[in-house]
DNA sequence: TAGATTGTTAATCGATTAACAATC
DNA sequence: TAGATTGTTAATCGATTAACAATC
């Protein structure tokens, strides 16, 4: 079947409509129409019914959407409703707070193994998963089998581990470091989290933005 | 005297310019084309030229562009060598691993104040801060105006904050909650950084990208 | 049925790419 | 001078917004 393809624009919204709906969920309404949700979210009600049809039909005319259908379609779109083993390699400020802070379960992963180079870490135990030398990422891998890898390394150690990682049947990347990962493998996905840069952002406009002036 | 509107797509390239810059600097290099440089970074030369010519002719016909002047003056431009003082708020794991895993001074900061509402964590120093009771924040802003605040709280506690934080003056959110404060603040700037956005686009990619099939 | 709101096509807007004269 | 590469205008492409017939 031929599917269209998604810009990524409408995909980095779909993550957001999903936050919504789940409000909307809990504070008890059972529908909405795409007037609404775009007062709500700030956005036109043209461009959620254009981005929701990207993928199906999910509304009522007349009627508007069905605030739990929706969510769980854009659940299922988002493929949470599928975990996907991961493993986490860096155990820095950075890695163990995205480890204790990050609810995997609720957005598509199971985080499997922990991973450091550190000798002082190996076997700490970290929310019930034990920290394991970077030595055995093959052998877990070949036993585990996990689809994403989530970087919390600097720049080197990405550069170093990348070529086994993708060997070893890595599909996506959740990379925070600054290695440009996407440029060499044009098959994986990769996802950039780059604190710096968004932080630059912002003192980019503190500098030049002379809002309500 | 008139200045155009940059627009957010340019706005957001210029921090990896910075990096890449700053990484061609380090090789030793001194000039550099669009052309090269726009094979490197995965980009069109059409573009770069395009971004760079927002602010001024930073290149020279024929030659191309000093590495050095150009990183330089990108780094004006994001307003890197104005340190702007910005305090932290909710010092979890989160707000913990941003205070020590970022270099705020390299990229236009200073971290002036860390501030928590739990008992057990005031008093505690980190990087040299001390973390302050939330109570004392309206005393703290008067002596020391920050411009910016980083929100590493709940969502029920930025939407408590907010009001207050405005109204002693901060001009700008790196925002790591889940509140939408650009909604409510038309005139402030805010900087939102959603990992769970960012981990469901992954997941989303997961299931549905078919790359080099 | 009448009113409301979707799904979808058409129009607009903005960003990216291409082209080339200017010039180092 | 000749070659290279910018700065800048024009063309293209894609995303957003507007409009409206379909329909619940």
């Amino acid at each position: 079947m031929y599917r269209n393809v998604i810009s990524n624009s409408v995909i980095n919204r779909l993550p957001r409509y999903y936050r919504f709906l789940g409000e909307l969920k809990a504070a008890g309404m059972t529908r909405i129409s795409s007037r609404e949700l775009s007062e709500r979210m700030g956005l036109t009600a043209s461009q959620i019914r254009q981005d929701l049809n990207c993928f199906g039909g999910f509304g009522q005319q007349g009627y508007g959407y069905n605030i739990e259908l929706l969510q769980s379609e854009i659940a299922r779109i988002l493929g949470l409703d599928r975990l996907k083993p991961a493993i986490l390699i860096g155990i820095g400020n950075l890695g163990r707070a995205i480890t204790m802070h990050i609810n995997f379960e609720s957005k598509g992963f199971k985080l499997v193994g922990l991973f450091d180079s550190k000798e002082s870490l190996i076997g700490q135990v970290i929310k019930n998963l034990p920290i394991r030398s970077t030595s055995t990422i093959d052998e877990f891998c070949r036993e585990n089998l996990p689809e994403a890898a989530i970087l919390c390394i600097p720049k080197n150690a990405a550069m170093e581990l990348s070529d086994q990682l993708v060997r070893l049947g890595i599909k996506g990347f959740w990379n925070f470091s600054h290695y440009d990962l996407a440029l060499k493998y044009p098959g994986v996905t990769v996802e950039n989290v780059h604190f710096g840069d968004s932080l630059m952002t912002l003192s980019y406009r503190l500098q030049n933005d002379d809002k309500g002036v």
